[in-house]
DNA sequence: CGTGTCACG
DNA sequence: ACGTACGTGACACGT
């Protein structure tokens, strides 16, 4: 038996939209187009492929004007016209049956429901096939036979309908369906039916009769109000009978031979996942995805000697047994020069890196490279990393080689795969072969942008750099983060009760949903506003009610312990490695700015604006003597000032003056001795909003005044300062006459949120094209001063070692007597690395730890 | 695994 | 009429 699965494409779309869509708010992906639907649809389309294991498939949509219409205008009257936001869908759903493997029809003036009436026809029709088609349409029911059934979707689940349980269910043969729809109508499809005649009626009398031709043959034996009901709507029972009958010989030229089912391909199909941003779905792609074929050919390597005819350029892959490499050993390297190719045992290492660490090699995420090398006592230098060149050339934003490769027609493994599955050393060898033979190209492509200078000058010496930063390590210790969740239990347990007393019962205090029953319904406090999932309870909101209710302190001192708790005393402690330290990694490829990220753990939100979370940093230790802390004092207003060429930004910086207490002055028109603490304040939230491309609105909001007065201020800061007013202007000219924006550096962002339909996503464009150049420029300058100070001291030979960046702070672990020496060394390094036409400040701290040093 | 919340610059 | 500040990462909850 050969069993063919039956979709009804439309339905499927239709029932994902309005599952998720009644609230108002539709899943978008970053740039604003709808994928709500196809989320939906592409869980039901894998769904039905896992549990079916179907050997065909077909899909069926409806397309253009259809027959019933023609014939009955009313015929789905009164239906919503279909939303644009799912409309747009669409198209998408048919790119990914293309991509998953799986046929789709589609024929005017036919709908979807005579499509798949035709194939069940025709597995009818042949003895070896039988059909399940899928929706949750009920007039599909009625092509329920000996060798098609019916699986109707329900909200959650299903209910599978063969000719027996369909009978049981509704008392009539599965094919009365038309019957029943000529009875009792269809108000979604504005069948009309007989009038007054419902659900139980229509039932009753398909018990006793056949058909409505049977029924009407014998009028005469109904009696009273149902007779003269039937007998007036004679006519519309026929038309309406007509009308829900589906249609069975569609000319689909096509057989059923011709609808197997190919299997998806995932390239393709995790290109346009990529593009919906469902990444769920690509992760698990990956991990399901079977093992590539691929076919290169290598040398196993032996011994040292067996590459001896190895090139003076090469390319080097190196293969790590985890995700994070800091805890993971080498599986097995690949080099590759312009002819051959060699796999090297793991058990060589140490005789053959030596040789390897002579050329000029090429890398992807040479960072990972270092560090794994470096454990096993070997240093190694590359001239040019693929995952950074692809990163400013906006290609490749992940770690995975895989990515690019498959993106690029080189069929690979994914790493997620080979984690699962075993690592395969053709894989291996390729990933190296691919490395060598792109690089040439990419370096082409950085040299047309104008990139070459920045790959070369910042960002390759940089990675150097930052493997070091993360293979040293910071020293945590762990006891004195222990001691401090011991006393923080112990409060947040003493809070826990305040609150259930002051609530009256106990509750999840950490579950927003059940938080906001017991503040908005329960005791009914005002401000109320709704998320999608019930209501806001986040700081601001809870800020507000601090006066209506003594609760609200108590819950805002439980969060605030419970984050540090949890994200800071026992999430650092679980990094905390063997050595006593945590090493972080930075993800150079990841921000779009061209700043870095830190992850596992995240040490560049630490906390530091509240004192009870600050003294997180009092368990951050130096394994030398002292750490010295340098930070730029307000950086991005300086590029600003600078970028922006505003004379008067300009001046005060070059003043030395209190850039926020100058504004306020300017702004509120007295001098700079007078002004107040609040002035100041509101002089700051107007510049960083500035900086943002805030609106009135939003400023409004931050500063707890009106949009009107905000956006008085704004204005006012624009007449001060036409300058910033005017590159504002021509920045967001400029991204959207190019499509990018620039730093200083030359590094760019590709914006294509401007190209967007939509109004809010283009406006989000634009704070994007003004704010990525300060903050862009301000990350290459940090960069620059980090690859200068790393130098000068490797050529002084200090022993201090620069240990952390948090964007705008460098943190180092000094020698005392090297403080001295450092703290010159590091302060001028930040400050002139860079001459930009306003002078850069930077202010610098020692301490015995991190929470006092600044 | 998505959502809400909150930590940092 | 809409929704409303840039760039990040991690955790608890609840489906």
């Amino acid at each position: 038996m050969k069993k063919v699965i039956l979709v009804d494409g439309n339905n499927l779309m239709f029932r994902s939209y309005y599952a998720t869509a009644y609230t108002g708010n539709v899943m978008k992906n970053s740039k604003g187009f709808p994928t709500n639907a196809l989320y939906g649809f592409v869980g039901m389309m894998n769904k039905i492929i896992s549990e079916e294991k179907p050997v065909y498939v077909a899909v069926a949509f409806d397309i253009g004007k259809n027959f019933r219409k023609q014939k009955y205008e009313t015929y789905k009257d009164g239906r919503q016209a279909t939303p644009d936001e799912l409309k747009m869908q669409m198209p998408i759903a048919r790119q990914i049956l293309n991509a998953m493997g799986i046929q789709y029809f589609e024929l005017e003036p036919y709908e979807a429901d005579d499509i798949i009436g035709t194939f069940a026809k025709m597995c009818e029709e042949d003895p070896e096939y039988d059909a399940t088609i899928i929706s949750s349409d009920k007039d599909l029911l009625q092509l329920i036979s000996d060798v098609v059934d019916v699986k109707l979707l329900k909200q959650k689940d299903y209910i599978r309908y063969n000719p027996t349980s369909f009978k049981d269910d509704w008392g009539f043969e599965p094919i009365r369906m038309i019957d029943y729809k000529a009875l009792a109508g269809d108000a979604s499809d504005n069948i009309p039916g007989v009038k007054g005649v419902g659900d139980k009626t229509a039932i009753n009398l398909l018990k006793q009769y056949d058909t409505i031709e049977d029924i009407y043959e014998n009028i005469d034996c109904i009696k009273g109000k149902l007779q003269e009901k039937l007998i007036a709507d004679k006519e519309s029972a026929f038309i309406s009978k007509e009308i829900a009958t589906i249609y069975r010989d569609v000319p689909l030229n096509v057989t059923l031979d011709e609808v197997v089912y190919k299997g998806p391909n995932l390239l393709e199909l995790n290109k346009i996942y990529e593009e919906l941003e469902f990444y769920s779905f690509i992760k698990k792609n990956m991990a399901n995805s079977a093992t590539v074929e691929n076919d290169i050919k290598f040398h196993n390597v032996k011994s040292a000697s067996d590459l001896d005819k190895l090139e003076d350029k090469i390319s080097l892959y190196i293969e790590c047994d985890r995700e994070n490499y800091h805890d993971g050993d080498i599986v097995g390297i690949a080099v590759c020069d312009s002819k051959n190719n060699y796999f090297i045992n793991n058990t060589l290492i140490e005789e053959i890196m030596p040789l390897i660490a002579k050329k000029e090699i090429y890398t992807f995420d040479h960072k990972k490279n270092y560090c794994l090398l470096k454990k096993e006592g070997m240093i190694i230098d590359s001239t040019f990393d693929a995952m950074i060149a692809a990163y400013l050339l906006n290609m490749n934003i992940k770690d995975d080689i895989a990515y690019l490769m498959n993106n690029s027609g080189c069929e690979v493994n994914f790493y997620q795969h080979s984690l699962k599955n075993g690592f395969d050393k053709k894989d291996i060898v390729l990933k190296a072969r691919f490395i060598y033979d792109k690089s040439p190209e990419y370096k082409n492509a950085l040299e047309k942008e104008e990139m070459l200078d920045l790959f070369e000058s910042i960002e390759m010496p940089l990675v150097t750099v930052l493997a070091n930063m993360e293979y040293d390590g910071v020293r945590v210790d762990a006891n004195i983060l222990k001691a401090m969740e011991t006393d923080m239990s112990t409060r947040i347990s003493e809070l826990e009760q305040e609150v259930y007393n002051l609530a009256g019962e106990e509750f999840n205090i950490s579950s927003p949903k059940q938080l906001g029953v017991i503040l908005f319904e329960k005791l009914e406090l005002p401000f109320a506003k709704k998320t999608k999932t019930g209501y806001k309870t986040d700081v601001s909101i809870l800020n507000k009610l601090v006066d209506k209710h003594p609760i609200i302190n108590k819950i805002l001192e439980y969060r605030g312990l419970a984050k540090i708790k949890s994200t800071y005393l026992e999430g650092l402690t679980n990094f905390i490695r063997e050595d006593g330290k945590i090493h972080t990694i930075y993800k150079q490829n990841l921000t779009r700015t061209g700043r870095l990220s830190s992850v596992e753990p995240n040490l560049q939100n630490i906390p530091a604006r509240d004192e009870e979370g600050r003294k997180i940093r009092k368990a951050f230790l130096p394994v030398n003597d002292v750490f010295l802390s340098a930070d730029y004092s307000q950086m991005e207003l300086r590029v600003l000032a600078h970028v922006s060429g505003s004379p008067e930004l300009q001046q005060a910086f070059i003043n030395d003056e209190d850039i926020h207490t100058r504004v306020a002055s300017d702004i509120y028109n007295v001098p700079m001795e007078e002004v107040t603490k609040l002035q100041r304040k509101t002089a700051k939230a107007v510049i960083f909003g500035i900086v943002y491309g805030i609106s009135g609105f939003g400023l409004g909001e931050n500063l707890e005044i009106s949009a009107k007065e905000a956006k008085e201020f704004i204005n006012k800061y624009y007449e001060l300062y036409p300058g910033v007013k005017n590159y504002m202007d021509n920045i967001v000219f400029e991204a959207y006459r190019d499509g990018y924006v620039k730093t200083l550096f030359n590094r760019k962002r590709v914006i294509d949120e401007l190209q967007n339909k939509n109004f809010m996503v283009r406006q989000s464009g634009e704070r994007i094209a003004l704010n990525t150049p300060i903050q862009g420029t301000s990350a290459d300058i940090m960069k620059i001063a980090m690859v200068k100070i790393f130098e000068e001291m490797k050529s002084k030979n200090l022993k201090s070692k620069m240990l952390l960046q948090v964007h705008d702070e460098l943190i180092f672990d000094v020698v005392n007597s090297e403080k001295e020496t450092l703290e010159e060394l590091v302060k001028r390094n930040m400050e002139t690395c860079v001459k930009l036409s306003v002078p850069f400040k930077v202010s610098s701290d020692y301490g015995t730890d991190w929470y006092e040093a600044k």
